[in-house]
DNA sequence: GTGAAAGCGCTAACAG
DNA sequence: CTGTTAGCGCTTTCAC
């Protein structure tokens, strides 16, 4: 990497600021230097150092981190496409990381990156370590927290309700005249958002009279295998269950499949729901029960919340970017 | 952000070398000062700036550029995963972007990221622009090329051979007794991998005298839907074959699914042949025929590669990480 | 075992 | 419209 503004300069007879100037597309030059400066900065394959900028200036870091619970998630796939395509555009670059659902590699992974002063961070969830806060607190940069909705945000926050979503879902399935529900869940501690759908779950069946009959949390990855096994654990506990809760889309299709390999008719001998909306959810001969999360969606309304901020240009602290609840088949 | 190295250096009463020799776990200074100096900066909470260490010494950088053809991809999921946990591991950063498919977004990205001096890329597939080519020609660090292997790498190599998927599975499939086989893809011209595991697929049914009988490359994402309308339209078009070979487990799956809407018998009427071995293709009634790739460890090989050629180490140019034919139940 | 000086490439602030 | 000066926080080099 050999030239810098002062090559250019030298080779235009003008001076440094002259290059920087005409470089980041600013005012206060001719056409003509303009034009000369140009030429000659891509005939000597003039590659700009982001780092000296940033370090002298420090408004000019176009760095965002970026923290998911797992870089496997279906869902978070789709919730970093959505920030990807929203921060490229207006010309950031992510740096991204797992916490593997623990607010300690969060903390460690904030501590690495802070470093390099980026102008801002999205987090997933609301559960940090106190060295967490203390760290953001004292970074300038905006702080998005997305995924589930908070009470009292560090700074901004974009995502919905996971306790509303398991309330939702069991006052459908109530509607539906299920009466005898179990819950089949992964991860068990480390997932606090799986946790919270199940407390909306669990309370609001309760609060109707017809509370949880069996739960089983594997501690195992939340995905299909998972589901299998998970519902086969369940059902010998317990086979009177009129419908179960998954933990999500994955695990829910990993029970169907276990219901079909016994004759399990579903959803007339047992129902069965998930959550997330993944794509194969809605393809399968019978279309899955499931709530639906706008994934891309909530990662383009974080981007653009941190970058708004970032501008000055001051929106909401909290976007609620509602859910829905597919119906579907299954239920 | 307040502390630096000169703040703690007046509270220690010491030089700022002395205190960034302490602080980077050097040599050259007494037990007592590496006390003194750890203790004032911890209570001061000390941040390092990366920014300036990496502007001042150029050997600074622990940030690694990996761009993915999509982020919405589950094996690409998995690939991010195994080069996260092993650069995480080491102590790097990592800044992601994502191509879609496109060489042109490719140079983009990089002539973005160039900018912030990383330690190094990782890349997937090996069609690149030639701006990309010149680009890290004149970047000092590594570039590893993941995915498909390259007869030529920019630099060093980690992955496998498309065409060698497509060949292995077309002579599987004729053991197998399939004489009549179609293909079924998605987003033709954009995905030069699938093209090559279909021309492997493609050359080796001609060769052995059962030519591919039909395909159908839709312009969409290679998801589920896309295998069920694909599988649809291709059959309309010629009803008579008895196995189809999709462009991943995705498509396949959709495809399987079309089948069981249809009354088709799998594998009796037509057998189906996936690629890539996603989990949920293992627990369907019958396990998908596909390829497995071993995507975690190809991420974990191409971050040590790229680590292993940093530190001066030297490995082997081309890491070749075999993928696996999963004979499954349904081909 | 420790310190002083120089400089990395850029931009802000000011001067012309 | 253009140039000069100073300095960002760190590491390298050399001296003691």
């Amino acid at each position: 990497m050999k030239a810098n503004l002062e090559d250019i300069a030298l080779a235009a007879g003008v001076s440094k600021m002259t290059v920087s100037r005409v470089l980041r597309g600013g005012t206060g030059f001719s056409a003509e230097t303009r034009d000369r400066v140009m030429t000659i900065a891509q005939r000597m394959g003039y590659v700009p150092n982001r780092l000296a900028a940033a370090f002298g200036s420090d408004q000019a870091s176009t760095l965002v981190g970026m923290c998911v619970p797992r870089l496997t998630s279906g869902l978070f796939g789709h919730v970093l496409d959505g920030v990807d395509r929203a921060l490229s555009r207006l010309g950031y670059q992510l740096m991204i990381g797992a916490n593997n659902h623990s607010a300690e590699e969060e903390e460690a992974w904030i501590r690495q990156v802070i470093a390099w002063r980026p102008a801002g961070f999205i987090l997933s969830g609301r559960i940090h370590t106190p060295g967490t806060v203390d760290l953001l607190r004292e970074a300038t940069g905006p702080v998005v927290e997305i995924w589930d909705l908070t009470t009292s945000p560090i700074d901004l926050s974009v995502g919905f309700s996971h306790v509303d979503c398991g309330a939702e879902m069991a006052q459908f399935l109530l509607r539906r005249g299920r009466r005898r529900a179990g819950y089949v869940g992964a991860l068990a501690r480390a997932d606090v958002m799986g946790a919270a759908r199940l407390e909306g779950f669990q309370s609001t069946l309760a609060r109707a009279g017809h509370p949880l009959v069996a739960s089983e949390v594997l501690h195992d990855m939340p995905g299909f295998y998972a589901g299998y096994y998970g519902l086969e654990t369940l059902l010998s506990r317990q086979p009177r269950l009129d419908v179960v809760y998954f933990h999500n889309d994955e695990m829910a299709i990993g029970g169907l499949a276990y219901a079909q390999s016994r004759g399990i008719r579903v959803p007339e001998d047992l129902g069965i729901a998930g959550w997330g909306g993944m794509e194969a959810a809605s393809i399968l001969p019978r279309r899955l029960t499931t709530t639906i999360v706008p994934t891309t969606a909530i990662g383009k309304a974080a981007a653009e919340a941190l970058v708004a901020r970032l501008k000055g240009e001051g929106g909401p602290e909290v976007t609620v970017i509602p859910t829905r609840l597919e119906p579907g088949e299954t239920g």
